[in-house]
DNA sequence: TATCGTTATATCTTTGCAAATATAACGGTG
DNA sequence: CACCGTTATATTTGCAAAGATATAACGATA
């Protein structure tokens, strides 16, 4: 009959924290190694990969990523073990939402 | 620490069905008996809102509003059975979903 | 110290959506 | 048949978000 969706996010004292955008890049972040190389991946623009990645780390209470720029290679984006542990934390979340919403779709079977 | 939000709606095959504002539009047309004065109720352009109407009549299976147009008093919109009866389901459907981001809170203790 | 690819940031342009405005059509009532 | 408040619809305006472009700063390495 009619689907149920859903959209998630974590909200701290500083604003929106993480959603499913923000853990794409995350994701992309970690399989690429850089910033601006995580963006293209994802067809995203580096101002808008960069926008977010700030949000995150501003709304976050510890460091989500480490940056260094410059160097051999010019440098890259890491993501520290938190942020991993939240990417996982957050999937798992998502995944137990996605069967909750199943479950409920009886509600609506008339 | 961070706290859980989320935001779910309803699709069908003609695209989005309901979601909170429109949840929200079509309980105030249920009090004001009219569209006009259900927008205004919201601080909402009336433009809006007979686009949302519009848009969840186009999605439905079967008629959410009865609207007349004319006549003594104008005319006005009444929210159908089949309305007021999804109007119930969905907001079970957020009372449920709120317990259960409650309760998963706790996935993100740490 | 020249090079390189990255992060960082400013500025301008575009574009898509929201809001505002205007006007027509409707039809029961007095 | 004039009036009224509603539904219905087109057009214009405004604005904020997104995108494009350009450029500076960084620092290990050779």
């Amino acid at each position: 009959m009619y689907q149920i969706k859903s959209r998630i996010w974590l909200e701290g004292e500083k604003g929106i924290f993480l959603g499913e955008g923000r853990i794409q890049l995350l994701k992309a972040i970690e399989t690429e190694g850089s910033l601006s190389k995580a963006a293209k991946s994802l067809n995203m623009s580096y101002k808008k990969a960069w926008n977010l990645i700030d949000a995150i780390n501003k709304s976050s209470i510890k460091p989500i990523v480490t940056k260094s720029t410059g160097g051999n290679g010019g440098g890259g984006t890491l993501v520290t073990d938190y942020g991993k542990l939240k990417i996982k934390q957050f999937e798992l979340l998502k995944k137990n939402c996605w069967e909750f919403m199943n479950s409920q779709s009886e509600l609506f079977k008339d």
